[in-house]
DNA sequence: CTTGGAATAT
DNA sequence: GATATTCCAA
């Protein structure tokens, strides 16, 4: 096992799922242009890449399945890959034609969400806006909404987050502590690569296959020791696959003074 | 006609 | 709480 130490964390690598060929230029030398990936698939690759070495040697911690698998390297993923699917499985029914039917509701794992923080901080909170970040994470069945919904409370997060800097993460905060937006929410508006989505431009550079190496299996993990010994910790299991946003501050822009905003800049009279 | 985003709804 | 949907002004 100690050819395991010094590579990279599971977070350190290189994101799967990101097109290596840009379509432009995939298209210009008649390369099949390369489907852009499900949230699913960007699970299973995550999952399925590399199964965690310490997890294969028969370590049946990881298949918290509990229905008595045998000592096997067992695939755990049955279980989980259906019910990790970011989406929700919905009906069956399959009549579905993009429109008319609305869309399962989309879960942010840990792994989508991931990209979401990537995107936005490379973009730069003035570009962060719903529709760049939603092309630049490049998730099919990724709409403008659920990015928008997703950036609404992210932004809420992060100004909680300035509010008190001395402030352990909560237990709640799991997920954003997980990915940390570079504290200086700089804008990054000269192209600093983008690896989830290459930019329109034509620009081949010199790209060699990387093998990544695959993920671990973090998502086994808990809340460190202690932490709130009242709350108890369901986490995943009994909800969401993590707790993305903390808890509200104690108190925040309630009556309070908080001069810089307007009263109601948005409700007009409805006249019509 | 499209999009960002706060407010509201589920 | 997490996401979705509504709604209006840019």
């Amino acid at each position: 096992m100690e050819w395991l130490v010094g590579l990279p964390s599971d977070e350190e690598l290189t994101p799967l799922s990101q097109s290596l060929i840009p379509p432009e230029l995939a298209s210009a030398f008649s390369i099949t242009p390369e489907p852009p990936r499900t949230i699913l698939d960007v699970h299973r690759a995550s999952q399925d890449s590399a199964e965690d070495p310490t997890v294969i040697e028969g370590d049946e911690s990881a298949a918290k399945d509990g229905s008595g698998e045998s000592s096997r390297k067992t695939r755990h993923l049955e279980a989980v890959e259906e019910a990790d699917s970011a989406f929700r499985t919905e009906n069956s029914n399959d009549e579905s034609s993009a429109r008319t039917h609305k869309r399962p509701r989309l879960v942010w794992t840990p792994q989508l969400h991931k990209r979401f923080v990537d995107v936005v901080a490379h973009l730069g909170i003035r570009n962060a806006v719903p529709k760049t970040i939603m092309q630049l994470m490049n998730v099919e069945g990724l709409t403008r909404e659920n990015v928008a919904s997703h950036l609404q409370k992210y932004r809420l997060y992060l100004k909680r987050m300035q509010g008190v800097s001395i402030e352990g993460p909560s237990s709640s905060d799991l997920l954003f502590a997980s990915s940390p937006v570079p504290p200086s929410l700089q804008e990054a508006s000269v192209p600093v690569p983008i690896p989830y989505a290459p930019p329109p431009a034509l620009i081949p550079m010199p790209v060699i296959g990387m093998a990544h190496h695959g993920h671990g299996a973090p998502m086994a993990m808990v809340p460190l020791n202690g932490q709130q010994s009242g709350g108890a910790y369901r986490g995943y299991e009994a909800h969401h696959p993590y707790a993305m946003f903390g808890e509200r501050p104690k108190d925040w822009p309630r009556g309070n003074n908080f001069a810089s905003m307007v009263p109601y800049p948005h409700v007009s009279p409805r006249s019509k």
